[in-house]
DNA sequence: TAGATATTTAGACAATTATCTAATTGTATA
DNA sequence: TATACAATTAGATAATTGTCTAAATATCTA
């Protein structure tokens, strides 16, 4: 779970999986809508990754990446969890 | 909302929370709990405060600490939100 | 196979965050 | 009012995180 929130907690990352929810895309493709450099990029698909909150695919020359809708729910049910007694 | 996933994305503070879901505590009380001096306590405190996570009220010489529920159904439909087209 | 494009990895640096001790503020009570 | 206890604030430091450039790896195509 602390991979979780900590994926979730940087403006980028939130702003990449608002993106991926409308269409899988590749790197490139999610670096046109960011002001930072590949390899930056590439650190927060990283940490995606890591969080399982996306999934990445080779295709060819490029990797796709799309949401991993399952991990939405885990988030769902631990923040219900802290409100429960 | 970054405030709010910030907030959540420190293990202390979601350990906070979960203590607090059982019942109101003073920050003393909560402190009992962790390994870490009052003043770094408080500061944990003052981010779950201002992501209005936690509401506190001065009782006399202590300052209690409660869950703000209602904040917690925005951090669900901001999920929710992540996955709708 | 060589050159081009896509992506990741390595290593360095700057910004942010968590922690500490010491000092301060607020309240209770002897 | 003086002392004790509860909590916060200030300022310093260490750890973590986000960013960069340069180099490496993977794939495609001429």
């Amino acid at each position: 779970m602390d991979n979780l929130y900590k994926a979730l907690a940087d403006k980028t990352r939130r702003k990449i999986l608002e993106l991926l929810k409308k269409s899988d895309m590749t790197v490139n493709e999610i670096g046109k809508h960011f002001p930072i450099s590949g390899a930056s990029l590439s650190h927060h698909l990283d940490i995606l990754k890591r969080a399982r909150l996306v999934i990445s695919e080779r295709e060819g020359q490029y990797i796709r990446y799309s949401l991993n809708v399952s991990v939405f729910e885990d988030i769902m049910k631990n923040i219900i969890n802290l409100l429960q007694k």
